[in-house]
DNA sequence: CTCAGTGTTCAGTG
DNA sequence: TCACTGAACACTGA
């Protein structure tokens, strides 16, 4: 369930086992997908005995800074997440009590990251659409150099938001899922902030006001920031949000602050609106 | 059995 | 070449 807000909570994850540790022992599963057709072995050649210094992250691209190269960077896809024993890594709220008879590893896990100091960490990858990859220069080189700005780490400013929406043509929700305009905005994040800013999602981005675009950019920043002030615990997202009722079957005759929510089509994905709010 | 899905990429179109 | 669209990818869960 990987967008920014759960991502950067994967990287708190990450850093809390590993910043600073020795990776003792790799154990990869065979993939040429999820590994880009690494094999196991230059996976454990190229991580084991290394130590990490850093977890960084942009957009929804996690990647550790060894003291050489290359760099892991770990990409969830729909469907990926990192997990370590104990359900540490689930948000406080949502923690169940420790199940004894918790399978370990995880289902569908990819790789085992074992750390001096006994800790251990696992990226699992149900469908097969997050990758794991090996870069020299991390920053310098797909995917991340092609990423736009991050919205929590490099929020633009009024005047080149404005600059670069007004360059685009395609509806404002699909340019806001652009990772090459805007690193870490996934589906639910550009619905909330269109709810928010009260804009149609399928008007073009270059024919909003300025007042509408930087209604979008300030909800944009508000947004991923609250989301992640609460560590992607949905739980503690406000009542009022879009989504809380964005999610499951049943379509129809759903509400929010007793308005009607409803579904379209926009490059391909569903988007949830509220036509009563959103012109 | 069918279909949608918190993502990305690439071929095809104008 | 550019901007944009829609299908494909892979596989689970409803």
């Amino acid at each position: 369930m990987p967008e920014l807000p759960e991502v950067e909570r994967g990287r708190r994850m990450a850093a809390a086992v590993a910043r600073g540790r020795r990776i003792e022992r790799v154990i990869c599963k065979r993939d040429v997908i999820v590994f880009d057709g690494a094999s196991p072995r230059r996976w454990k050649h190229a991580l084991e005995g290394k130590t990490v210094q850093n977890v960084s992250r942009i957009g929804k691209q996690i990647w550790f800074e060894l003291d050489s190269p290359p760099h892991p960077l770990f990409h969830f896809g729909m469907t990926g997440a990192f997990r370590v024993p104990g359900r540490r890594d689930l948000p406080l709220a949502a923690r169940p009590s420790p199940d004894p008879n918790e399978a370990w590893p995880p289902r569908f896990t990819k790789i085992r990251l074992f750390f001096e100091g006994s800790e251990e960490l696992v990226m699992t990858n149900a469908r097969r659409l997050g990758r794991i990859l090996l870069r020299g220069d991390p920053l310098h080189e797909p995917p991340i150099s092609r990423l736009g700005f991050d919205p929590l780490l490099g929020l633009l400013s009024k005047a080149e938001f404005r600059r670069r929406c007004s360059q685009r043509k395609t509806p404002m929700k699909s340019l806001l899922l652009d990772q090459s305009f805007c690193a870490g905005v996934g589906n639910w994040i550009a619905d909330e902030v269109l709810y928010q800013a009260g804009i149609d999602p399928r008007r073009r981005a270059d024919q909003l006001s300025l007042e509408e675009l930087e209604r979008v950019r300030r909800r944009l920043g508000a947004v991923v920031k609250l989301a992640v002030r609460v560590d992607a615990d949905k739980s503690r997202f406000p009542s009022d949000w879009l989504f809380h009722v964005r999610w499951g079957k049943k379509k129809d005759a759903r509400t929010v602050e007793g308005n009607r929510v409803e579904f379209v089509q926009i490059g391909g994905r569903t988007s949830a609106w509220v036509p009563r709010r959103q012109k």
